[in-house]
DNA sequence: CATGAATGAGGCTTCATTCAT
DNA sequence: GATGAATGAAGCCTCATTCAT
């Protein structure tokens, strides 16, 4: 019947941590605890530590699951749709863990290094259809004749921005749910050669 | 005539305690400690806390401080110029200091509310300028009807992403230096009306 | 008729743990840890405590085991031998254990009291034996009249000298093999009486 | 007047502590805790670590000392005393710090290597004025020609016997005073040549 | 005002031990 | 009996802050 292996049981509790830690992490900032997770999972602090080994370790472990979720969703992305689908389908994405993807881009500097290599890894292939895609509407005369890779930067910089300052642009806390389309038609406009 | 009054002795001792702390911070990143600033400013632990009862109000001074050299240095920066001339100015600036820029852009979250404050105010005084100018493009023909705030968010955007990757846009650690051209005539060619 | 009972089973499980206890503790000293006796021994972090309660009594029953087999070993050491063969034998023992020998020499506080007991009995037997034997010796005449309790306190001290400072006298580990026969004969030396 | 410096005030902090260290060590051996110590100096928790930044650095602090102390005390060893004269002050000096000595006996291993060293070097200083000492005794006939560096292994090993075995020599705890001049008179009895 | 020794709360990590499966 | 995930007490160490000199 329902019966759960002791396999799920672990399974389980790792992921309890690692949900906890994400919240905690992503409500309190990197100065949250070891101690405040453990209570947020509803485990002992010590199992914190049967799972991972070490601080450093969880926050790899979560930015891994995380980069893996971002990434599987990215992956989504086609170089076949439009323009403005393809961005709104991107910040639609990136709005779905806000949070959590602030973290990171505050703290990236804390993991690391080849997990930010991960990091990088995933960045690259969204970097890559949204490349394709440019290139066609460059190609296409729609689109004005900068470097892709300037226009990949550009558009994560304005995305970037938005969400550091958030606070401002949105005080209620979901920057793109509130300006995307606005972000995005701007953005638009910018790139978009003139008739 | 060479007497030193109390009052400079004081102030003197505090400039250096926010010059230690300035270099200190920027290399080592927010980890650093107040011993190690005291060590830096070649002064005891305690004076640190006598003329900066916190931590938390050192590093205000040290925004405060910095935002008011930058602030000036902004100053400089007219709406009178091309906007070639503005943005290779600003980015002259912002490289004079990209190491201190860069370390409060990852931990301006650490600043108290008001301090945070000054450094928008700051902020909205080069926004001031930077809108004037292009509205003054716009108008006349040679930039994008795009809203002005949007411009100025995008340059800030992409001027904060190179900065935040800059390991990856110059590993040897002075971006600005190295790509202020590259970076200012695509962003010009984004932002201009084709003829 | 190759079932295996239960009780085999358990003493079998039993003395796996001993044995990677005896190897795991030789080696890493007092630090070693309960759950590397598991990993060597391939059983169960758990099952360590269902045969041995506490790890003081893992400590003791090793204790016992081991001062079990020395003692069967010094059991043989019968006083009838030549006092040079009797050393002889007495060190070719030791030497067999050597390592797990001076662990207990360097740890035996950490033992109950009552091990340490057991430990003293087994220590008393080859006493007895020496003690017989070299009184033999000073009643012939061969060896200098002192009591029979120093020469055997300080046979042992000087044993247990060279062990514990076995990295001056034998860098690669091995204390008795290699500095036996000297040992022998300049403790003979010392005893016996000038002819 | 009776004005203390801040610089006295401090090594005589460091001092308590050292006591403490010393007292609390020998007393509940190396399971001792930094706390304990700290508890035991008068001080907070965290002055233990201003002075000892490690609890590493703590007992080597602690070896450093004593065996400079032992070092300074065993310096008046002169070889040109008789045999017994020497060897009663060795143990009387041994004697004035038994417990302290015999924690160092124990747990030499976990000092760091150049402490073993300076450990070392103590002791060679001994076995110099020994060996000197008995070959004097020796030359002039007194004493039995075995090699004077095994007479001295000897020596010690008798004493670290009877001291790590104190508890059946002397159950109140100082074996020296007590057991003095019968291991002295029964070491010379068996090196001395007969007549 | 300057000093720097002292403080103590709090962080990360270890590990013997328990207990449900 | 065997398992191994979970526990939690305890240890070492850090560091902003205080205060007597």
């Amino acid at each position: 019947m329902a019966t759960i292996t002791r396999a799920e049981q672990k399974s389980e509790t790792r992921r309890r941590i690692l949900d906890a830690a994400e919240s905690v992490f992503t409500e309190k900032g990197i100065t949250a605890t070891t101690a405040e997770v453990a209570t947020a999972a509803g485990v002992s602090h010590g199992s914190v530590f049967v799972h991972f080994p070490t601080l450093a370790n969880l926050l790899t472990a979560l930015a891994v699951r995380f980069g893996t979720r971002l990434g599987d969703m990215l992956h989504t992305l086609s170089e076949g749709n439009s323009v403005e689908d393809f961005l709104y389908a991107h910040l639609s994405i990136l709005g779905e863990d806000e949070d959590l993807y602030l973290f990171f881009l505050r703290n990236r500097k804390l993991l690391p290094p080849d997990t930010a290599a991960d990091w990088l890894a995933m960045q690259s292939e969204t970097a890559f259809h949204f490349a394709k895609m440019m290139q066609r509407e460059i190609d296409a005369g729609r689109v004005k004749d900068v470097p892709v890779y300037f226009l990949f930067n550009s558009w994560m910089g304005i995305v970037h921005y938005y969400l550091e300052n958030r606070d401002l642009f949105a005080p209620e806390g979901n920057v793109f749910a509130r300006r995307k389309s606005e972000l995005i038609s701007s953005y638009l406009h910018l790139i978009q050669k003139e008739i």
